[in-house]
DNA sequence: GGCTTAACCTAATGTCATTAGGTTCAGATG
DNA sequence: CATCTGAACCTAATGACATTAGGTTAAGCC
């Protein structure tokens, strides 16, 4: 009495890994408990997976991917604050909607290179926040302190909104509403180095 | 033939699984590697921490306590810019300083209360971040959606850099000084709320 | 119909977390 | 000083997991 095969690959197995992660926690996504989920035994997961390091790198580069299409599609044709916000939120539902697939991104990057480069998210990511900015017309090394600035914000205020951080009595949503109106203006009149810094 | 006793005691234990997660970072931190350092058997932890996932809770809360301390020293007795930057940079210096530590600050909270009810370092950390933007002179609602912008980016921004999110040619350093500035700027004129929004 | 190649499996090893049920040391009490 | 007590440790055992080695077996190709 043998089961049908489940006709695996590292992109199934990386998905249910993904789907996992967004259900218990990063870190409950065991080899074990992924295996369970696809109805195969442990050792099977050995051919499509160098290890657990690497599902969970995969599951980065998956989240990344994922996430980069959506902050592309939501600001595709937008510019200005428009686009930063359109930008801004589609970053924070994905956070929200895949929370153990965002925390993933977020693990100090120790991914196969050889997958990486085949993973367009990140380069992507890196370029559409660049773009974003493009209306603000900032030149380097201020359009790298922008998008540094941004990427720091955002993340921080979701991770720290993941975290419980914001369990005071104002709505995270209208924090969020007035960081974005800030960081916008910020953008608009980004301060030139003052006179007296030697820098 | 007997060792002599450890004289172990539940801060002794989170000391060294503080140590050790800013050694081999903090997923790293075992029952048997702490049991380990301290020259004892793994059961023996049992009877001063309730489990690892309490030991990581207590090597948060020690972390919060030092960095407030940290930030606590340095802030005093400046205001305005003088303070923002003197709490960035202590926030960060932190960081760099205890990795390990810092990334148990970051664990979406499940803390024993009764254990957090005596740990200053949360509450006081709280109360200094709301000192040091008196200076701007803020009103509620405005003072908590700076003080959460600030928290947000400063937090983002440390993060991103241990990531290695910042491998970019910049030197982070500067990139850091810059969004400092832009954060005063920003705190100094925070946007008022457009007339045409509803909110 | 045999062959190759994945896709799976069984078995085994080693590391951890955690509990149960003792020892033993250090100091208070008599 | 003898002892009692409680905290500090230990041994032993169980049960997850991760990972490797060494088979089976299904599926498509000739």
């Amino acid at each position: 009495m043998r089961m049908a095969r489940a006709g695996l690959t590292a992109d199934r197995v990386t998905l249910a890994g993904a789907e996992l992660a967004d259900e218990v926690g990063l870190d409950h996504v065991t080899m074990s408990a992924v295996a369970r989920r696809l109805g195969v035994k442990d050792a099977s997961l050995y051919a499509h997976v160098r290890n657990l390091e690497d599902l969970r790198g995969r599951i980065a580069l998956l989240a990344a991917d994922e996430k980069t299409i959506r902050i592309a599609e939501d600001t595709a044709g937008r510019a200005g604050k428009d686009a930063l916000v359109a930008f801004a939120n589609a970053y924070r539902a994905y956070a929200h909607d895949h929370p153990g697939r965002y925390t993933a991104t977020q693990i100090p990057i120790q991914i196969d290179p050889e997958l990486a480069a085949r993973a367009p998210g990140p380069r992507r990511a890196v370029e559409l926040t660049y773009g974003m900015l493009r209306a603000y017309a900032l030149d380097e090394p201020d359009l790298t302190d922008a998008v540094r600035l941004v990427r720091s914000t955002l993340h921080g205020f979701v991770s720290l909104e993941a975290a419980g951080g914001f369990a005071h009595a104002r709505p995270a949503e209208d924090s969020w509403a007035r960081c974005l109106d800030a960081l916008h203006t910020l953008l608009e009149r980004w301060p030139a180095r003052h006179e007296g810094d030697p820098t």
